[in-house]
DNA sequence: TTGGCGGTTTGATCTGTATCAAGGCTCGGT
DNA sequence: ACCGAGCCTTGATACAGATCAAACCGCCAA
């Protein structure tokens, strides 16, 4: 296996699926050799579903390129996405061999999957993996109470103003870092999965976004195309006080 | 200390946070005894604030007896109860030294507190604890998720329905093992505390209670006792599907 | 006994978002 | 070049829940 660097994201890892440095100082270590043995790749196309709630789940998996999303849905098919998944995150949990959300690709998706069994054996071995687990699942309860916020206080503007700054903050972060200028990226999500994702119906969303549009919050090219002109009106736009918080 | 059985819970287990069979079973053990040595207790009386978002944070803690909330507070005042923390859980993250939240004791409240550097070495050398705080942790999120749901998508009623149906499982568990009959218990949260969990006014709280209670699905004596004659009638009213799932 | 206060209920009205409906844009296939 | 499907926008209207306002209840203290 090549040699990595200290603070990786998970590209430059490659299959690792825990990118601290403590355990990825160790990539040559038998405990890695262990998870390569256990660990298989996944490719879906966009749209694809990776799982359905309640379905069996014998493996653990970690996103390495595209994006999939968690949703919850209700006898009567109303539909909250409840987690966003960007390159590096985790899905699935130890001990559990359900399903409890649909896991669904929203664009292309490549998943590095471990088989659960031998993940959970390798898990009470080495506790590194237990603990860089845990302080990404904690990273993930904090951005589902940042969520909850937002969902049960913000009005729908600044909704959609915090998916943007949301979005906008991940893909800033995963390219260069602190470019001051504008932030432009390519809307990961339909107007309907913004909708699922923020509780509010696709028509509102679309609303808002031409609000946003027309105040000069956001500019727009074509319907996916979004540029910030500047971060700081629109965090403003989303009610955020604190910046320093980072979400999912 | 004395000896504790295999399947406790916390006031059982007295002060040790860690409430697995696996740990507890070691609790004559040195690592137990080092918990021993940094904890402390802290008492709060009803509508105390244990900590405000920001602040130093120097510990982690569980909650022995009483209730805590965490909310979120945004700069306008619009409030969200973003957790709610019953005996047994636990609040304090490792590697971070400010608050996230703000922690209030709704009923006089007593936590056990770990002194917060000693507590990571301490983890840092014995995995079971953090697999243990892991695995509390995938529950809180599991139930944060729920949560959103709720939050996104369910109506007044239902979400009232829900945190209902919450408490009472949650206090029934923590009382006698399915007794099937009436259940019963009094309300620990105010009518204003239900409306920052659900996302709701403290109007609308008292409106959909009322009507609850002149539908017949639950009875009222005063304004917090409260009596559940069929707990499959008021989970039909939450929305809920699975009855699995189990939340905070 | 009175007064005041926190928590709660109830009523009247307003408003933000959902709902229902129609039409537009874009891209790929025939 | 045309068609159709998917996605998106925009308009008209309805309604759930917010907001504003008043009054009630139980309880403690003076």
């Amino acid at each position: 296996m090549a040699q990595h660097d200290l603070n990786i994201v998970h590209q430059q890892c490659g299959d690792c699926p825990i990118r601290h440095r403590a355990v990825c100082a160790r990539c040559e270590s038998d405990e890695l050799q262990q998870l390569e043995e256990i660990k298989y790749y996944r490719s879906f196309q966009a749209g694809q579903t990776v799982i359905w709630s309640g379905d069996r789940m014998d493996f653990v998996a970690s996103v390495v390129t595209g994006i999939a999303t968690l949703t919850q849905t209700m006898e009567d098919g109303r539909r909250q996405m409840v987690g966003l998944l960007l390159p590096s995150d985790f899905v699935g949990r130890p001990g559990r061999d359900k399903a409890a959300y649909d896991v669904t690709a929203t664009t292309d998706l490549v998943m590095c999957c471990f088989r659960k069994k031998p993940f959970e054996e390798l898990m009470g071995k080495t506790p590194h993996i237990a603990q860089r687990l845990l302080e990404m699942t904690l990273d993930e309860l904090d951005a589902a109470r940042e969520w909850m916020l937002l969902l049960g206080r913000k009005t729908a503007r600044e909704k959609i103003a915090s998916l943007l700054a949301i979005i906008a903050r991940r893909d800033a972060s995963l390219k260069l870092k602190s470019q001051k200028g504008a932030l432009i990226f390519d809307l990961p999500l339909t107007r309907e999965e913004m909708a699922d994702y923020l509780g509010l119906t696709l028509e509102t969303v679309s609303r808002q976004v031409s609000a946003l549009k027309r105040d000069g919050v956001i500019e727009l090219q074509g319907k996916r195309h979004v540029i910030i002109p500047n971060l700081d009106r629109l965090m403003e736009e989303a009610g955020d006080d604190s910046d320093g918080g980072f979400l999912i």
